[in-house]
DNA sequence: CATGGATACTAATACGTATTAGCGATCGAA
DNA sequence: TTCGATCGCTAATACGTATTAGTATCCATG
């Protein structure tokens, strides 16, 4: 029971101008169609008394009436505010943020999605998804169901990150990892290396799959592009197999992937670049100590997050024809690790 | 216009399942009053028929009708993802979202408040605040007359930090300031030092006031306790001030300024502590490259942020009585900046 | 003076839920 | 048989806004 001592409505504005109810919502969204119109005197004296009272408009019953109200939610698979992957998700949110504050624009955080089956779900009893004109879908898995769903219910929305179809096409702002990874390839064969290894963290989420795609396209004129799981493997056993194939650049989907292995070459006597080049394929998701600078690249993150928002709102205005999907490009880092073979 | 294809109401189930709208809204809120009844197979009917459907209650509607949401405003002075402050104020989120998660409550981050004179507005034209149960309001410096209106309003908020009365006593979650300003003096007295000086700031902030109030009240024991402005003033004025008045111990409201301070002691050939001990107060609030440890304390940031929106829920629910005010204790640091005089 | 067309509004309704007063049916007791 | 009492539900209304159809008034024109 909020003690909410009866707020100003458009029926008190209305009493004290001497006019009705409906003027008084005309004039505030200032309409002036061809079949509406208020005498300018009528609008004044409404006006002043906005003024006077302090009203602002419910945004609830706004909503409920229009079915639009300048909200955007904000769904993130793991915590908004993270502790442990938290550089990485944030300039994400920094984007979202900066361009959402530009457009006038609320942002709705979903804090209270439960987790179910060890996953955050978006859809549960309760939730208060419609609350907002449209949502932004942030995480590294997103679950395809939810997806169906909300294509099925016609509730726009925009993943941050390419997705594949889920019951039609997913609208997203990506990075674009294929074309990423493939110029690495290309800047290692230009150098002269011919045995490349790529090394596997994820095999399901697509943004690992656009990676493994740019190198498989990219690889074709190497003598040989070997594929290797990380998982589960230690950083020793992948170096044993490495030098054992004659590899001599590896490309490390995961960051701390690569700075162990770098760890590893170097208590063996060996040297990076020297004796293995070590190339990543994006920024580190979680905090890894490491004071050498990785030749790779680096994803556009506070971009895809201004360009989700501009998305969503072409969407939800309806401005934006078609399903929107946008790969943006990635930002080459030259850094120590990638030598001559 | 959003392609909504006509969501499933109350009405839709009502009529599937052959019951009227009241009854399963009734039988959604297990409402089992004595004066309201549904039998038990009415409302299996009822339920299975929600799960077929995938219905789920429009919060809007909700809203409006029940003025009651399971949503917090979050009001933040400054962005609420910062890059430049962003380590300051990053805990307090931390902690408002982990309660919130915990508690079942999405978070409302008012993004489109404008800046007008410098200062962002929770008031404005088309502000969305009531679509919140209540709020948070977070920041260095709120601004008094929006704490006047909010307290007129009757509309429940807490702020972080605490707040001199604005129209009426504000409800807060601060920190402790005085007590621990005062324990950081008595560290100092039993040291040995005789000559302090305080370092101010800013004069207009509570937390400002807080410290200050602190020093004064623990400083009467000392032969000279002083207070120097350090707006506008370069570190080596102030040494030269410190040091031209005997001064042995320095405590320094401004994080960077007591960085500044120490190099310049530095410069001069002098040490830290051993001719100057500098005591910091409170944790920095913009990014300051140092590696020295100073003596000081921490401010329980998350917790802030987690009991904010624990009294919130007390405020909005009616659970808790009179008005909320809660210090929390900052935790003392020992560094390596007190010494003996 | 009738007609038509602007002009300036208002009445009514929709949005989807929660709440409350009340109604018909059934049952037990007098 | 009648009079409550209880049970199980529905009708009606409120919440505050946006929209649309429609109405009353006025003015110019033939």
């Amino acid at each position: 029971m909020p003690a909410t001592p009866r707020r100003v409505t458009q029926r008190d504005i209305a009493r004290l101008a001497g006019v009705s109810q409906a003027t008084v919502s005309l004039v505030l969204n200032n309409r002036a169609d061809a079949d509406v119109r208020i005498a300018p005197e009528t609008r004044d004296r409404v006006l002043r008394t906005i003024a006077e009272t302090g009203y602002a408009a419910d945004p609830v019953a706004r909503r409920l009436a229009a079915r639009f109200n300048r909200i955007i939610g904000v769904f993130t698979y793991e915590p908004a505010f993270p502790s442990g992957s938290r550089d990485f998700f944030h300039p994400f949110l920094l984007g979202i943020e900066e361009y959402a504050e530009r457009a006038g624009c609320d942002l709705l955080l979903f804090t209270s999605a439960p987790v179910i089956d060890g996953r955050r779900r978006i859809f549960h009893q309760d939730n208060r998804l419609r609350l907002a004109d449209g949502c932004i879908l942030l995480g590294r898995e997103i679950d395809a169901a939810e997806l169906h769903r909300l294509n099925r219910d016609g509730f726009p929305y925009v993943a941050v990150g390419r997705r594949d179809d889920a019951g039609g096409p997913v609208p997203y702002v990506g990075a674009d990892y294929a074309t990423a990874v493939g110029e690495l390839v290309g800047l290692a064969l230009a150098r002269g290396h011919r045995r490349l290894a790529y090394l596997n963290t994820d095999l399901t989420a697509e943004s690992s799959a656009d990676r493994r795609r740019g190198f498989v396209a990219a690889s074709t004129a190497a003598e040989s592009a070997r594929h290797l799981t990380t998982v589960a493997a230690g950083a020793d056993a992948i170096l044993d197999d490495l030098l054992a194939e004659g590899t001599t650049v590896a490309f490390v989907e995961d960051f701390a992937t690569a700075v162990a292995l770098e760890l590893a070459t170097r208590r063996r006597g060996l040297s990076v670049p020297g004796d293995l080049s070590i190339l990543t394929l994006g920024d580190p998701t979680v905090p890894v100590p490491s004071d050498l600078a990785f030749t790779g690249f680096r994803i556009p993150r506070e971009e895809m997050g201004r360009q989700s928002v501009e998305v969503l709102a072409g969407v939800i205005d309806g401005s934006a024809v078609g399903v929107q999907q946008r790969l943006l490009p990635c930002q080459l880092v030259e850094g120590d690790t990638l030598g001559t073979p």
